[in-house]
DNA sequence: CTTGTAAAATTATAGTCATAATCCAAAAGT
DNA sequence: ACTTTTGGATTATGACTATAATTTTACAAG
């Protein structure tokens, strides 16, 4: 039953990726140790010889979840022909992204849990959010111009709260007008009150 | 240990207030029914006469967690002067309502847990949803000529959006950026492609 | 005033949870 | 070739889970 280093990593690499999965689509809460491993081919015998608890294993599963996402976002763009903007309508709000939570977006999945989580769960948000905040800014249609990335916070914002909310809803009616609504929009803001 | 009739309702109600606030703060996963019931000054054994699962007390709580909302909008708008933009940002993207998620908006903590709940639950989420469009359509600055509520449903994404991500994230000035980005925005929008 | 009903407490059950100790065998180091 | 190290399996732990049967007791209806 012993297997090499080299096996070794993979099969820690391979956990790490499906709870990476798994997280999304049930929930920090809604998968345990055991369900992880047995998903992975192993027993949770195996798991603390890799990982210090179950949530280290969150941290660095959610980081494996955000690096995967933002390939995501990548090759979206690059389909889109380089519109950010057009790649959040092709693929962020589409059905397929609607109905696939494990291969989702991870902010749409776990942002909402992440508050209950210490230090390193959360860091993992921080560089995720920048990541993809980056990410959007440099493809947008008109170049950096804005240089502080607000519309770019609020592009994201939108885009989270559009997917969480259509995901939530038992209408699925409901749900297209959500996503719809949230299609196809250039959003040219104006601050009001306070310069 | 026998109540009256009424005080056992009030019990009841109690029970659905206690778990309104407590699934929002820690996830519907994140509270067991021991632990509701001893936060309701009751034992568990008194749980399986009011309600016939959790799951139809998940439904319940969510429910009254949406009244809730929907009163602490009417509030948050009346206090902006009928300006529901005014409102959130004065209420919603408050700090206050960043770091009180047991008494915050409903589809900032558990929308995303929602998709892994049966029916009746997805309907309070149907239902919420809809109360809160009609609720910012109604008090809206300029009245009601949209007709469709697409950008009320858009407003409200980013919202919801704004504050799961700056609840999420471990660097607080990164949390308020996200607020501040989203506040004294007035969206003027067009449709790009498809009539 | 008695009696049946029902609310709440106590207690039980069977499952799952995260964590961990023990053991085995094969790889790595010498 | 021999010893040490270590990844994985097996098994155990004690706490916690949802659910439920039983018991107690006070109120409500007769």
């Amino acid at each position: 039953m012993r297997m090499s280093r080299q096996e070794a990593a993979k099969n820690r690499e391979r956990v790490v990726n499906t709870a990476s999965k798994m997280f999304r689509e049930f929930g920090y809460d809604g998968i345990g140790i055991a369900g992880l491993m047995k998903a992975s081919g192993l027993t949770n015998g195996a798991f603390y010889k890799q990982f210090e608890s179950k949530e280290a294993l969150i941290a660095e599963a959610t980081a494996q979840a955000f690096a995967d996402n933002a390939t995501a976002w990548r090759k979206a763009v690059e389909n889109a022909g380089g519109d950010a903007l057009k790649a959040a309508e092709q693929w962020y709000l589409s059905e397929p992204h609607l109905n696939h939570r494990g291969l989702g977006c991870t902010l749409a999945t776990l942002a909402s849990e992440a508050p209950r989580h210490d230090e390193p769960v959360r860091r993992a948000f921080d560089e995720g959010i920048r990541t993809i905040l980056e990410l959007i800014a440099d493809t947008g249609p008109r170049g950096d111009t804005s240089c502080d990335k607000n519309s770019e916070i609020r592009e994201l914002c939108r885009l989270v709260g559009a997917l969480s909310l259509a995901r939530a809803v038992s209408d699925s009616g409901l749900a297209e007008r959500i996503l719809e609504a949230n299609r196809g929009v250039k959003e040219f803001d104006k601050r009001q009150r306070k310069p």
